[in-house]
RNA sequence: GGAGAGAUGGCCGAGUCUGGCUGAAGGCAACCGCCUGCUAAGCGGUUGAACGGGUAAAACCGUUCCGAGGGUUCGAAUCCCUCUCUCUCCGCCA
């Protein structure tokens, strides 16, 4: 959520904003609303302000043993015409508040104007693509072949877009996780958490999800929760409401957790293995921080991220998103894009934002500048480090070898039990 | 699932029966002074948020906020209703 009050005051810039982002808002009956807002305001402070005054005029009166029926009956009056007012007011408000919540965040400066993602800009490329002497097979035919993924059973028991780990496909996996986790705990300073899968309406308006996006979440029947198509939400919604202490910023957190996105408008669409799943595993980073520090520490996470990459020797390339491309509550994101042999190009596996203050204002996530009064909100940002599932995509294509075989990255050994070849 | 207790400021905790000068006693913590070889202790002071008005910016003024939402009343932290959450005991259970 934007401040109304800058967006009053920069109604200019906030239409520049929604045009670059070429995103669809009615600004001027927000303007209007909010300069409706105010007159009632006034009007019903004001009387709010004599109804005060003179309640305690009638205590002294009672006191005073003087007769008080005249003043009570004004006052009943004038407590009709407030309650006129709050029900107008309140009506303005929930439109306002409404408009608000749809309203997407400004896109910082160094964000590239476009269209879509064919107008993301690269920003540096790790790595070489490895040439292939023989014709590189993709993960569905490898993780079939060597019986570790199973789309038909994952089929039977759920449906489409989901699949089933088995042996050391179900070990990878878990192997991953730990070996994100590890990394991001022992050697980039985040502390671990391990949150609730399914979260409040709350939690998600606090983060961006709701109320615009509804519709890419599962929400469990008969309840108040939707499950977490992010960790994201649980660990951002930690501090909700919380006025934090400058001294304990920055805020780096790490957690798993199954993701569940409902990948709606999405029909069509990569509908082979597992790059789009109902269900898929992530490692997710999040930073609370102060203003003055998100950018550099933006570019901080990204990199804690493409660390994971390298260390599992996977070819990747960084993009901005461009302003077309942008997230709703994003003011800036790199995507970082690992390597696919199969596809012969590169696949989004981790996107990093900055939100600066969008997701902090809708979730109250404040803190007190060290020696003054005044609390600021925090900027806050996350970033995937890594999206598991496609992670072991890019591993069994990456390192498929002729026979079928897959060669274990040599970092994640370790968690595999030494294990450094998957063989049929 | 059944029975009971509770939810007040950064934290602890009064006030609720008996509605009114209570933004809220008292304590802790933090900050600023003083004192002090240093630290601790001690003394004095300061310290909530949102919205609106106001200002160059402050100061300042008004309104709202005692879990959430309704109601009663001239007036609600205090009375009534609904909901949420927490705790205790019982039952069931991984």
């Amino acid at each position: 959520m934007l401040d109304l009050k800058f967006v009053r005051e920069n109604p200019e810039l906030i239409r520049e904003a929604l045009r670059k982002r070429r995103a669809q808002f009615d600004l001027d009956e927000l303007l209007e609303l909010d300069e409706k807002r105010r007159a009632l305001l006034v009007q019903a402070d004001d009387l709010r302000a004599l109804r005060n005054r003179v309640s305690d005029e009638i205590a002294r009166m009672k006191k005073e043993k003087k007769d008080i029926s005249g003043v009570v009956k004004e006052m009943k009056e004038v407590s009709e015409k407030i309650k006129g007012l709050e029900g107008e007011l309140s009506v303005v408000e929930e439109r306002i508040r409404e408009l608000m919540l749809s309203l997407p965040n400004v896109p910082h400066e160094s964000v590239p104007e476009g269209e879509d993602e064919e107008d993301n800009v690269v920003v540096r490329t790790w790595g070489e693509p490895r040439e292939f002497s023989f014709e590189p097979r993709d993960h569905v035919e490898i993780g079939e072949k060597l019986g570790i993924l199973d789309f038909e059973r994952a089929a039977k028991i759920a449906g489409a877009r989901f699949v089933l780990f088995r042996g050391a496909g179900a070990l990878l996996e878990r192997a991953l996780i730990n070996f994100m986790l590890d990394l991001h705990t022992r050697e980039h300073g985040y502390e671990e958490y391990l949150p609730p899968f399914m979260a409040n309406r709350d939690s998600f308006i606090g983060t961006g999800q709701l109320p615009k996006f509804e519709e890419d979440l599962f929400r469990v029947a008969d309840t108040d929760f939707y499950l977490v198509p992010t960790a994201e939400v649980p660990v951002t919604n930690i501090v909700r409401g919380e006025i934090l202490r400058e001294e304990d910023l920055p805020l780096k957190m790490t957690a798993y957790t199954p993701c569940f996105r409902k990948e709606a408008g999405s029909y069509g669409r990569d509908v082979r293995g597992m790059i789009r799943q109902h269900q898929f595993d992530k490692v997710e980073l999040v930073k609370i921080t102060t203003p003055e520090t998100s950018w550099e520490e933006l570019e901080s996470l990204t990199r804690d991220a493409e660390e994971v990459l390298k260390r599992l020797g996977l070819p990747y390339r960084v993009v901005t998103l461009c302003t077309g491309d942008l997230g709703f509550s994003a003011a800036k994101t790199y995507d970082i894009e690992v390597w696919l042999p199969s596809q012969g190009r590169y696949r989004e596996i981790s996107s990093c934002s900055n939100f600066t203050d969008f997701q902090a204002r809708r979730a109250m996530i404040r803190y007190r500048p060290e020696g003054t009064k005044k609390v600021r909100y925090c900027h806050t940002l996350n970033g995937s480090g890594l999206a598991v599932g496609r992670t072991v995509v890019a591993i069994l294509e990456n390192y498929q070898q002729e026979d079928g075989s897959v060669i274990i990255p040599e970092a994640l050994r370790p968690y595999m039990g030494g294990v450094e070849r998957i063989a049929g």
